[in-house]
DNA sequence: CTACATCTCTATCACTGATAGAGAACTCTA
DNA sequence: TAGAGTTCTCTATCAGTGATAGAGATGTAG
């Protein structure tokens, strides 16, 4: 089968599902395609430009289409929505807000960006604003999932962590965490609460009455 | 002078300034120390150790106390304070949002926090409110200068790059941030505006009229 | 059959984080 | 003061990384 960029990138995305971010080098990637690692810099330029091909590739898995919204779906709500897919693309593969936030200038993400901002001027909402509450809810995303996917401590750096040391240190902290998951609540319902805390405002707050 | 975890860490902040996250090499670090490159490993762990520690250093010469409002101040403007110092902590020196979103447990982070929430709380704030506020407000944050600091793009991904076919492209965004940066807006008002976006939400929205 | 372009190879570079284990240097006792 | 033990730094070395130079194979057009 012939080498293309194409299919590296396929086979990077299938080594990052496998080893993480960091186990995407030149050398093992190679091995995979059945190839020696300087081939590669036939096709691809340096590492930078395979992950921000790899990212590329992610978004692409994600939104393979770009749709605007219904015409009876309010703005709202569909921006949430589009939060909700890129958040989910990000955390299907490991890593990938990491890769996002390497790659340089993606195209799909000013695609999206495109999308949401030219969606919410067709709908009344003045261009300064626009681009606010755009540019909010997609740097909030990434920072979001970035420190979701960010690597558990290692036994290195827990050898001296005394937990019931942190609960007294930080005691608001440990009860808002605690407070929030009750039975039923999960990590996606703290997001898209996140989310409407932007888009809504603080004044409408959904949830169980508390 | 004896070697100590304090001073490689003064060190290592040096080094990241003038090379940036990627100069920061153990070799590098020890030349500068006088030293040679395994003795750092009696004093540290491994370099993600370090790297954490450079995080906290950073973190610590931002806030070296932290002080909840004033009574008199309200909460959404002390928050929006605490966030542009954090954001200034972070743009201080070269990576520093990418070294805070790769330090495992930070435990000013973790400080800064717990005091926004507990202030929130203490001003009435439902505590689930106040969590979601000020984990959205700070993640954000992250991922706002994530992106600021992320490096333009070097010229091997420029060289196929057409500006005009990409202001074609997105016209939306083009013309959003033409709009924006008028004589005398800064990034420092973008970042603010995105913020009063969080905390005050769509409804008031500051500036010149439009 | 030849010449050219396309693609892949071997060999090698400079550099990275990290470890093993020898050896200084300092400190505390007897 | 002598020696033992701890604390710190050294040399030597490892496996692995991204990247380049340049030889060689492969295919394709004239």
């Amino acid at each position: 089968m012939a080498l293309d960029k194409q299919r590296i990138v396929t086979e990077a995305v299938a080594l990052l599902d496998a080893e993480g971010l960091d186990g995407v080098t030149t050398r093992k990637l190679a091995a995979r395609l059945g190839v020696q690692s300087p081939t590669l810099y036939w096709h691809i330029p340096n590492k930078a430009a395979l992950v921000t091909a790899i990212a590329e590739a992610i978004l692409e898995q994600q939104f393979p289409e770009l749709a605007a919204p219904a015409p009876e779906e309010c703005w709202q709500d569909w921006l949430i929505g589009l939060a909700e897919r890129l958040r989910r693309a990000l955390l299907a593969h490991p890593d990938g807000a990491r890769i996002i936030s390497a790659s340089q200038l993606s195209l799909k993400m000013a695609a999206i960006s495109e999308l949401a901002m030219s969606t919410l001027v067709g709908r009344g909402i003045p261009l300064r604003q626009a681009r606010l509450v755009v540019l909010t809810v997609l740097r909030f995303t990434v920072g979001y999932v970035l420190e979701e996917q960010a690597g558990r401590p290692d036994a290195d750096a827990l050898d001296g962590f005394d937990m019931a040391a942190y609960a007294a240190a930080y005691p608001t902290v440990m009860a808002g965490v605690t407070e929030y998951f009750q039975p039923g609540r999960t990590v996606d319902d703290l997001f898209r609460d996140c989310l409407e805390q932007i888009i809504h405002g603080p004044a409408a707050q959904s949830g169980p009455t508390s």
